[in-house]
DNA sequence: ATGATGAAACTAATGATATTAGTTTTGGAG
DNA sequence: CTCCAAAACTAATATCATTAGTTTCATCAT
């Protein structure tokens, strides 16, 4: 039984690889185990069963699309902050298709932390529409609407639900200026 | 062993009154053959195993949509008949979480069957959408920007994503608004 | 140096699942 | 009434998560 020295972010980041490359059903401890040559029950040590690797995972999403998110709207303001958030969510959600899986699929319910860090992504693509001069209850629908397209498209992206992949780069640039044309006009 | 006279379509209601009770993971062979107090091996006489169940799932997902679209839109034309569309998208993922999901989750890599029927249903949409006159690629950007606006706030409700629950049909309808108006401006 | 301690690995065992193989029963066609 | 194929069954295997209990080793206090 040589000491591997395993610590959390090392495993956390074995699954994150694995969900990325495969998918997140493919992350099973079993799966994850093999990955770092170790038993499947020495995992506990770390972990608390699949479900909390599942919340680890997710958790790590937020972490690096929220960074990633806020990178991209550095500086910028009006249209240029909303196509570039949007930009840098559909890059994240390719690069890292297993981590955003893991972050739709986390049960948010009673998790403080899972809940603080989605509110944080929320609140940055609150920011970029707050300029748009939407009063009330019009810019909680207006950011809904905009999180609806997002993932919306991602979703069906990653799916294949578009059936041939052809030109869903203008796809997703034309549902943007859709979208800021329509708030534009409320 | 008392011949229960089990057939395919009995056993995939079975199936799909459980998705939508209790969601697809919870579908499994062993849950399946509970609910029809059958022993699971015997589900192998109906169908191939659990990926073949899934796919009935999806097939009769589709199917149901399909017919709710189909009678939704009767009639309608211009905004009227896209709202409708709309509505009715969102009463089946409502009423039919399961079934939604099993639809999303299907692959269709190869399957001549799912993919005709989810032909069949993405045309009901570019008809109602064909009235804008929308030319050439603008026609299929806007089909799936529809789509993907659709299926992001259903997605993103049934998860619980969008926090609070409240004034969430206002936002849906500011969704298709806000789709109209970008559309027309094209 | 050394020895105790606790963390981190392990083995063993249990229970759920899907799946395959082979067996039995029975409803209905001839 | 007999036979047969379909539809149920039992038995067995493999994979997975999880728990319990065991062993080892790195580190820290002596």
């Amino acid at each position: 039984m040589p000491r591997i020295g395993l610590d959390l972010p090392t495993l956390i980041q074995a699954a994150a690889e694995l969900a990325d490359a495969q998918g997140l059903e493919a992350v099973t401890l079993a799966s994850v185990a093999q990955k770092l040559r170790i038993r499947s029950p020495s995992l506990y040590n770390h972990v608390n069963g699949l479900p909390d690797l599942r919340r680890h995972l997710a958790l790590k999403g937020l972490d690096l699309l929220t960074a990633e998110l806020n990178g991209a709207a550095q500086g910028q303001t009006g249209d240029a902050a909303v196509y570039a958030l949007a930009n840098a969510y559909l890059a994240f959600a390719r690069k890292h298709p297993g981590l955003y899986e893991a972050i739709q699929r986390a049960p948010d319910g009673g998790d403080e932390l899972l809940a603080a860090k989605s509110g944080e992504l929320v609140g940055r693509i609150v920011g970029a529409l707050s300029e748009y001069g939407l009063k009330g209850d019009a810019a909680l629908h207006a950011v809904r609407v905009f999180r609806s397209m997002l993932h919306g498209f991602v979703s069906l992206e990653r799916q294949g639900g578009f059936g041939l992949p052809l030109g869903l780069d203008a796809t997703f640039q034309m549902m943007i200026e859709i979208f800021l044309t329509g708030i534009r006009k409320l």
